[in-house]
DNA sequence: TCGATGCGTCGATGCGCTTCGACGGCCCGG
DNA sequence: CCGGGCCGTCGAAGCGCATCGACGCATCGA
């Protein structure tokens, strides 16, 4: 193995002055730096991971909690968890994977064993029972979602609310004068998630300035559920012209449904997806949808956190704008 | 922070018998055991993962690399990382996750610099270029995926071509005659990744042995594509009964495809997917199918790893058989 | 009864790095 | 021409742990 010592030499320098040259913390003349510079590169040499961890109380590993239920919203656990490691390295730190599975204990045997310099959680609940934990940790903590009494611990998400109202808005200017929203299936509500609640509200509250009827429906992402949530929505709402999908594992199998009843989107019933971009662009019509901005989110948890490992205590909830883009599937109301 | 030495004075003993009891790697009495291991838990002790690391070579992290290009196979990649990360944890180890973009600098990133035990590494191509780097890194490496040469290195996949031939099997079992394989996207044969060759191999093969006459097609994952793909297989082959769709991403499109030109599954055609087991139930319609055993592929790949760390050079191949699920879109040929 | 054996425990050492204080040489102002 | 200050570099200490050799005590056979 190429240690320090090996680098300094060869360089002909102390050992302390090749971490200086590696940290900045110091000032190094340029021709000693370039010496040192060049036998690290000949001797491909990387810091010890453990030693540098043990000595300057830093691991360079940010850890990750994520959902790995299956039920769970997989293509946008992935797009974040890529783009959260490809921050991080950005930012020359790794990602370290830990399931919601593992609980508080989890999230103090990281704290207690010193192994990540903070930690990003993900699929937050309203009532999250994590939050005093994590508050108790004394590690900088980002959370991906907004719990009811967040504490003072910096938050990121999509602004969810807006996002209801977006939709809704935007089925309002073409026109639609009853609609339905079709949430996540129920084991999402009572999970208690928040994101679906601020939706929701945001939903209604907008329905109700602008005078529309606006039904609500829980749906479950398979292909019965779906026949029978569409079964009762056109019962009790025969003549909703509007549609707003907050599921995109329903998706599929509702244009799927839509069809079979003879139903035309966007001509019979205009839709307008909450999703990611790529999902909304790759189903059987071009979806008018509401980005979920999995990416950016990735991107902007790790940001805080690395912002919090420079001393910045900010402990700000930021609520990314809602994206609508209108594509094939909403037209004006007949 | 709670150390070793904090844990042995509480206890009365020396914090090498501390590290004794935690190890188990010299004999301790019970009483004195006993004692430790009350002080551990009263004061909440974890040991530093840096120092352990340093002083013991062993970082009990296992690293994975994945790839995380949108185009890919979201769910399976998942469900793989989500089967890794909870083996790990039954070993004691944690997951770091790298990507496929840092490459082969990324390798050696993480092997110089002591981050983790031992590499796991997905997505491996035909004509691998990681194989060599990876031989030369002196860490314990296992591939998801048999490159054409794998050196010695530990590999673990499904058997693809059994699968493939117990797809067509299964199909001239119900007496169809004619039968297309659906492939993955073009640009999976030309990255080379090897499964969809190994999967044509076995589909060919035993439908020349089962005497069928056997076309394939290879199709991108959108409505568009698999439009046009149908297009050309009822053109060129319109007595074909028997489909198999090896990619999950085009299975709901084909679905919705053959429904709208009116060819029924499984009376007109017969479907075998190869996917997720929970992918193939919550179709349109129950599918027959082989699944992608992504849960037990990463639970191998630990195991694999940590046999390795154990001191056992064991440089098989694991191939796991096929399995196929009879359900309800197959039946007999008219 | 005495030496040999083995079990349970301890102290010291070192893993590779960061960081702090110190020091030598240089430049500048008086 | 001399003293003070700064810049660049070095040496030493210590981070928390695993591990090795040593040691004391009890046990057993001769």
């Amino acid at each position: 193995m190429v240690t320090i010592a090996d680098v300094a030499s060869d360089a002909g320098v102390s050992p302390s002055t090749v971490s200086y040259v590696l940290s900045g913390k110091r000032s190094i003349s340029p021709p000693t730096r370039r010496r040192v510079e060049q036998s690290i590169r000949r001797l491909g040499y990387h810091p010890h991971a453990g030693a540098r961890a043990l000595a300057s109380n830093r691991t360079n590993i940010l850890a990750l909690v994520v959902p790995l239920r299956a039920d769970q919203n997989v293509p946008v656990v992935m797009r974040f968890v890529a783009s959260a490691v490809t921050a991080a390295r950005a930012y020359d730190h790794d990602l370290l994977l830990l399931t919601k599975d593992e609980g508080a204990d989890g999230l103090r045997r990281v704290a207690a064993s010193s192994i990540a310099d903070a930690i990003i959680v993900m699929d937050i609940e309203a009532a999250e029972p994590r939050v005093p934990v994590l508050r108790a940790l004394h590690l900088p903590v980002v959370l991906i979602g907004v719990p009811d009494e967040p504490f003072g611990l910096p938050c990121v998400d999509l602004d969810f609310a807006a996002a209801g109202s977006a939709c809704v808005a935007h089925l309002a200017g073409l026109g639609h004068a009853e609609i339905a929203l079709i949430g996540p299936s129920p084991a999402v509500y009572e999970r208690g998630t928040s994101y679906a609640g601020r939706f929701l509200r945001g939903f209604t509250a907008t329905a109700g300035e602008r005078g529309l009827l606006a039904a609500s429906y829980a749906c479950a992402p398979s292909y019965d559920a779906v026949h029978a949530c569409v079964d009762d929505l056109l019962r009790e709402h025969p003549d909703t012209t509007g549609l707003v999908v907050h599921d995109e594992a329903v998706l599929a199998a509702l244009l799927s449904d839509l069809r079979q009843r003879g139903l035309r989107v966007p001509d019979d019933v205009s839709v307008v997806a909450v999703c990611p971009e790529d999902m909304a662009a790759t189903q059987s019509i071009a979806l008018t949808s509401v980005a979920i901005p999995a990416g950016e989110l990735g991107r902007a948890a790790v940001e805080l956190a690395m912002r919090q490992l420079d001393g910045e205590t900010h402990h700000e909830i930021r609520l990314l704008p809602p994206q609508l883009t209108v594509r094939a599937s909403t037209t004006a109301a007949a």
